[in-house]
DNA sequence: ACAATACCTTAAATCGGTTCAAATTCATGG
DNA sequence: CCATGAATTTGAACCGATTTAAGGTATTGT
């Protein structure tokens, strides 16, 4: 077995406390005892054992982070954000994927619940969930921070402000020129697509552009939903539109796919922008224009947010919503020059 | 404060050692005990404490997965085929980035140690690093599994078999009729570019193909180092290769970038082959062929090799090495038919 | 030289579980 | 009704740290 304070305290002849004063600096033991006992830790590689300490001290150095697929590059730099902040914290991230079921989900709460970790960082189940397991958290004064509203319950929560990117996506397409503007929605569970799709709105409003609800077409969150969005707009009587805003990338990438199946052409011919900007837009030929997620910062800021709650005993506060802002990320699906494109922001970095 | 086994004992009028017995039904405790405490434990929510629990079993029922990047698609994966196998058998996953630096990977790996993690995955720094750390681990007999040898070191290992993967694309490039076939290597760190090296020449030698050292380029993992390349490959004075086998997919549309910049073909002139099939390649408009690494199944193995080392306490077996077959993956950058691609099989699931 | 003070160190309780030998209860048969 | 053995339950030690009141030593002032 592993040394423990008590060996420790053995050798150098003090006792557990003592020791237990040098680890954490405590200063009131003695400089010379100090010396003395780390001498002594050193030389026999004595690592405290953080699961004995963790009871002790009723806090375990461990935060919950739950997700619906750590494999989607949007919560896989979500998670790089996390772990960073809580790196520097000393904190340790337990992953969890839920698998966009609400079983796994609430298991991996309780399950996290059990290991008392110091708070969570969720990112849920949407719409027409039960969300009792999350409303509990609330009661019982977990601390915990959220990356997407649940309707109903007031927490504290950090997200991409979606309204806005989608109108200043939306306004791009019409400072170009185009008029034929449409919009591919996500699932529908997800609150993300019907902000986007009302920052969509708002800037053909602004902008006096007719709005025409053929031109919003339900789709969904993978490249063949915007497969077939695409070619729902290909094959209605009215004539196709001159640039789409979807839901995502993945989707963006399949209107554009069904597109150039008809010889239609990005940009010339229909201007395309994605949202998310989860890694694969700046590989294409044709760089996908879209609304770059603060991804990334969504994880640092939830972190230290939720670091924050986590001092905060017993606070009192109000929850805090932050709003992140995306970023337009411009290549040539919607007409940006070839140029632009070469030189990619961010590369993905193959082992 | 949170209800204890104690409470329970108390509200129950049983001893604590009872209650304990319930919770890890243990036969000695009578039904009808049982039912009455379980009421109990179900009507106050009572969720043991798995700190203290892990203090009097010696477990933790966490184990550490320590890679480069988790935001790299390739690791996230890894990283969910590990929290799939994880999660089934009760453990959870703390995740630890390396960012390729030394002292954050051994940082994290003390950590671990003193959060006495039950076991470690770990994809190493390779070449030249001081890898006493995990020399260590293996001194302790601390059950662990890594992703990536590290010369000098015997432990258990997970990875796919480059070497026949790099084969078998060779392979395909030869029987598709071409003739001067290069190679990109990656990092210098990186042995897994050697072995895909050796693939590529055993290709080349078995059908006999003169190797031309000259189409042997440095490479890197980023874009730009397969855009570099391909510059190189262009400026030189041999006849251009017409076929390219990249250490990775970034490289693989890095040099893909430089080529049709200047006006040469893919797959016409140049068959293009990338490795690890991380996301990117069937987005593309010419989707990319490329060596499929089994990253789910890496992870999913290590981590029931992992579960193994840590059922068999004080093991004596040798450690074990396990090779996965890598999948070649044809899509039309060596010449598939475009109809091939659009199925796409794995696609981003994007919020 | 002695009291007062400052400075260190320690013993023992505590955190919330598990474990197992010993004690208690129960059921059975003579 | 009691002995016997099986079935349950329990008390107390233990896991490895922290914490704090109390005890011990050294230092200082008079």
């Amino acid at each position: 077995m592993a040394m423990t304070i008590a060996d420790i305290a053995k050798i150098a002849g003090v006792s557990r406390a003592t020791v237990s004063g040098v680890l954490n600096n405590s200063p009131t033991v003695s400089v010379k005892t100090k010396d003395r006992v780390l001498a002594i830790i050193k030389k026999y590689d004595y690592r405290p054992n953080e699961i004995a300490r963790a009871l002790a001290l009723n806090q375990t150095g461990l935060i919950g982070l739950i997700v619906k697929d750590i494999s989607n590059p949007l919560y896989s730099e979500i998670a790089l954000g996390v772990e960073d902040v809580c790196g520097q914290e000393g904190l340790s991230v337990i992953i969890g994927n839920s698998h966009k079921e609400w079983d796994r989900e609430v298991a991996h709460i309780n399950l996290l619940k059990r290991r008392r970790v110091d708070g969570l960082i969720i990112f849920p189940l949407q719409k027409g969930a039960d969300v009792r397991h999350i409303a509990d958290l609330k009661k019982e004064k977990y601390p915990f921070v959220l990356l997407a509203e649940i309707p109903g319950i007031e927490a504290d929560l950090v997200r991409a402000d979606d309204k806005v990117g989608a109108f200043q996506a939306t306004e791009h397409l019409i400072n170009l020129g185009r008029k034929r503007i449409g919009y591919i929605t996500g699932p529908q569970s997800a609150l993300a697509s019907d902000r986007r799709l009302a920052g969509y709105r708002k800037a053909l409003k602004k902008h006096d552009v007719i709005p025409n609800k053929e031109y919003v077409i339900r789709g969904g969150w993978r490249l063949k939903d915007g497969y077939q969005a695409g070619k729902e707009f290909l094959s209605c009587k009215m004539s196709c539109p001159d640039a789409v805003f979807c839901y995502n990338d993945s989707v963006a990438i399949g209107v554009m796919r069904a597109f150039v199946e008809n010889g239609i052409r990005v940009p010339q011919d229909v201007a395309v922008v994605g949202f998310d900007d989860a890694g694969v837009g700046a590989y294409l030929e044709t760089g996908l224009t879209t609304v770059a997620q603060p991804a990334m910062e969504i994880g640092r800021r939830s972190a230290i947010r939720l670091v924050e709650l986590i001092r905060l005993k017993n606070n009192t506060q109000r929850p805090k919503k932050l709003f992140l802002q995306t970023k337009l990320q411009i290549r040539e699906t919607c007409g940006a020059n070839k140029k632009g494109s070469v030189s990619v922001q961010k590369q993905m970095n193959n082992s």
